[in-house]
DNA sequence: TGTTAGCACTCGTGAATGTGGAGTGCTAAC
DNA sequence: GTTAGCACTCCACATTCACGAGTGCTAACA
């Protein structure tokens, strides 16, 4: 590690101390804060060379002479890479269960990001899985009424899509059952990149065009497969970045906020996170290091939870840069332990 | 109406001149301003008579001494009325076409609401149509594999719902065969809410409790049905909000987003809305009388559209009191118009 | 009788100024 | 290596002040 080049013991003592007052009021922490606070009984002075030194080595800024100091995302990165080392130790600590077992996925998800922003006072999302590598495992074609089929496609995770199509004419019965046959013998198994266009081509040609509707019906179930893009978000306790005087200015609220709106941006969050692969699959973002450039004075930590047959989804939580690290990282484990546990009971 | 017994044509004028004036700068109106402004050619001096009565009728109200006047939500209300007279008039402005014609219904949703916070630099809203009186069309179970039963169901106005039921062992071909045709021929064309338990219950006679699993089945079944909260609320624009100084202070955009953000209080909004027969379904809230309270200093309009079937949707929109009242009207009912349009050639 | 000019008065806004305190860096002594 | 002391910096906050926009009132005018 770094530290134990630059930084010897009483320095990440001071250090340490400084980021975990700051993280809690706000404001720049002075020497003889420090000097107070920490069980290291040295006198103001002392503290204040080991700050101007720790200042040079780029841990701690000054936002201007005769302000205490704050500390700079080098210092966080520091801070919460060894959190993160202390590994996951015990993780006894009670969270509300509020977590009941909801069977639809949405609601759940929904209630997930609920909680956590709860319970972490800051702004959270949950994305729903994505499924670009999900196999499809069902397909059936019905006719609704005389001049309209619905498409019932299912897939891993038993994520469920549906389209209605329009026909002139009726399929007959006979017609619907081949065509159910051929679907489900072709496709079944297949994962969504795997089905593409040609593939529909050649399932058209088997089918035989004797009608036209044919064609028709399996290119509306082409276009519904081939949509992937139905990666929802979730947020919650948006209002929360309000708590932070740093962030609630009009500018950086409404840059945050609209971040949070627009999900689009935070759809980039989710891939960046799911595909870098870490090991315990979670990650923080110190300010500028965020893949959303409207959160640059955020940080972020993010998880992935997983699904099985390769889906994953992503969970994450958006507060000011003096984030309480040690307790986000908890909670993210916790939850993200809960969802694990419980995609995989149901399946 | 009211204004004719206690306002004169002349004070009628100025009050127009102070709420549009007003609307467009957010500052407190002086009476030199109109005394300029306006084509009456009076005074200021006069103005400040005609205003200081103005006032004591409740129609403008002065922020402190020596302040111009701001409109009362008394006098948004008169202005909103005058313009709700008016009719639709001519409604040839252009807006920009950017409703191309998405056949997912929420993807035009989703889209509508930019539009229209594009359009109006406002935050807006759309709820999905609720379905309470709705219809069942069709229903239909499908094994998925072995353990898994899937239904479908869909409603009046192409609403689709699907639940995955899980069962101990596969049902028999037969039986599947015989259940779709039982619920079809039972439940086809019932309203949602006359599918009630005890129609289930009987359901269940008919069907005969051979076997265990169709009991449970058809609760599951029943379950879906009744679900009815799954309208959806998509919102756009909430930071415009923040283009309003007399809306950004922390507290209020505070309490704003955050209306925004759990949907629950916006569904208080739509089924308001929906309650309320008007006649052009156009409906505006000033200030207080805004059915959520955390909008209180904001003014609300809203609209609904419907998609047959008894279906009805809303639109809304949440700005400041002096909001563009004039503009906004006439892109309420344009976009209104077109869903109208939209959803009705689809059908 | 309605309109207007004039004037004294009010009060918020924004700039200028001053003060206190928190915090620093440096030096000298321990 | 640690600490006390001191001069210095600079922000935050309060105070003051001048300005200007706006009002209400009165008296004169048409």
């Amino acid at each position: 590690m770094v530290s134990e080049h630059e930084l010897n013991e009483r320095k990440l003592t001071i250090l340490h101390a400084i980021i975990k007052t700051y993280l809690e009021t706000g404001e720049p922490v002075g020497s003889r804060t420090i000097s107070k606070y920490s069980d290291l009984n040295l006198s103001s002075a002392t503290i204040r060379n080991e700050m101007s030194d720790l200042e040079e080595l780029g841990y701690i800024v000054q936002p201007h002479t005769s302000a205490g100091r704050i500390p700079s995302d080098k210092g966080y990165r520091l801070y919460v890479d060894m959190l993160m080392e202390k590994k996951e130790q015990e993780l006894n600590e009670k969270q509300e269960q509020m977590l009941e077992k909801a069977d639809k996925m949405e609601k759940l998800l929904k209630q997930a990001a609920k909680v956590l922003a709860n319970s972490t006072n800051y702004a959270t999302m949950v994305s729903t899985p994505m499924n670009s590598a999900n196999k499809l495992k069902f397909i059936q074609l019905s006719m609704v009424d005389e001049e309209q089929v619905i498409a019932v496609i299912v897939l891993g995770g038993n994520v469920i899509k549906n389209k209605i199509i329009n026909v002139e004419e009726p399929l007959s019965n006979e017609n619907l059952l081949k065509l159910n046959m051929l679907l489900n013998t072709t496709l079944n198994g297949m994962s969504i990149e795997e089905i593409n266009l040609g593939l529909i081509a050649r399932l058209k040609e088997q089918a035989g065009i004797h009608s036209e509707v044919i064609g028709n019906v399996l290119d509306a179930v082409a276009d519904v497969i081939q949509i992937d893009e139905d990666m929802q978000i979730y947020t919650s306790g948006t209002t929360n970045i309000f708590k932070y005087p740093e962030l609630s200015d009009k500018q950086s609220a409404q840059e945050i906020i609209s971040a949070f709106e627009e999900k689009q941006q935070l759809t980039e969050l989710v891939t960046q996170t799911l595909s870098k692969e870490e090991n315990t699959g979670i990650q923080v973002y110190i300010g500028d290091e965020t893949p959303v450039q409207n959160m640059k004075d955020c940080s972020v930590v993010t998880a992935t939870y997983e699904l099985g047959d390769g889906m994953k989804g992503t969970i994450g939580i958006i507060g000011p840069k003096r984030m309480d690290y040690e307790h986000v990282l908890k909670s993210m484990k916790r939850l993200q332990g809960e969802l694990d546990e419980i995609f995989h009971k149901k399946e």
